[in-house]
DNA sequence: TTAATAAATGAAAATGGTTTTCATTAACAT
DNA sequence: ATGTTAATGAAAACCATTTTCATTTATTAA
């Protein structure tokens, strides 16, 4: 399947006006991250980025990722189990933007997408009345439910 | 100073009522958290906790605070500098009840204690539709604002 | 196009918070 | 008091992540 949309990323502009430069790595750290909608470990996007470069270490997957978190371009997740998960971000307005219920028995995790409405509402005056509060930047937020799920109710 | 309320603390019926049995060490961890406002790391805890019983082990805080994060009377952080923070547990409905924000320039972790009320009208809604949509009993919810602090803005 | 420069990379080693192992100790029911 | 079994301490193991350092590559200037 043929990319439709040529031309350059959209991201080469926010590596340009960072100073950082444009990589085969980080294109395909990118790519596999943009591919999917699952929640991703560093290994994982290394197992990813290696089936079509295989010369990409696992090393410079972990110095991406923390500059593709730093840019705000990724988000970096703890569900408590040891290794962290990573997704593209998408703000409050984004088209996937989601939260997590973390089944704190076997550690499943669910993506949801309600109430964001109510969620937005919430932020906005969270952001307006903490920025004054503490004169502090809001660029992100993380909002998580712990419970168990549909199978581990039952044991 | 001496404690005015003698007679067994509250958590002993929480021990016994699991099958758990009622240590120094967990006495002395419990004790540690309950006096402190701050986030305590495991070593933290460790240290204040070894001030009293020099031969209690980082091992045993790490045990300890497993189980009490699993019977749900201490919560389990990550802001994101590797080591996990614990604080006790205060629901939505608790005196000491507060959410985060930190800062990922300088690592900086600020209290807030304001949006309560919004916060718990939103966490209602979303308690009743996430448990009827997945059937997911939720235990608890962690928000947490991630941005630039004071001091960091400036640079 | 090419050369110069500094950022980016890979492999291997180091790091360090957390977990596991196993022999010993202590809580608690009887 | 005593027996049973959970809880503990010390040391070793674990393992995700970071650091080191020599090499490569993207980008800029010539």
């Amino acid at each position: 399947m043929r990319r439709h949309d040529m031309g350059p990323p959209w991201w080469h502009g926010r590596f340009r006006g960072h100073g950082y430069r444009v990589t085969v790595a980080r294109e395909s750290i990118l790519d596999v991250l943009s591919r999917t909608s699952e929640h991703l470990s560093a290994e994982d996007i290394y197992l990813a980025v290696h089936e079509i470069h295989p010369n990409i270490g696992l090393t410079t997957v972990y110095r991406t990722l923390e500059l593709l978190v730093h840019m705000g371009l990724v988000f970096k997740f703890d569900f408590g189990d040891g290794r962290a998960r990573y997704e593209l971000s998408e703000g409050p307005k984004g088209a996937r933007h989601h939260h997590h219920l973390v089944c704190t028995n076997c550690g499943r995790v669910i993506d949801y997408t309600d109430f964001i409405d109510d969620e937005f509402e919430l932020l906005g005056r969270a952001e307006k009345g903490l920025s004054k509060k503490f004169n502090f930047k809001i660029t992100n937020h993380l909002i998580q439910f712990y419970g168990l799920c549909d199978r581990c109710q039952k044991k």
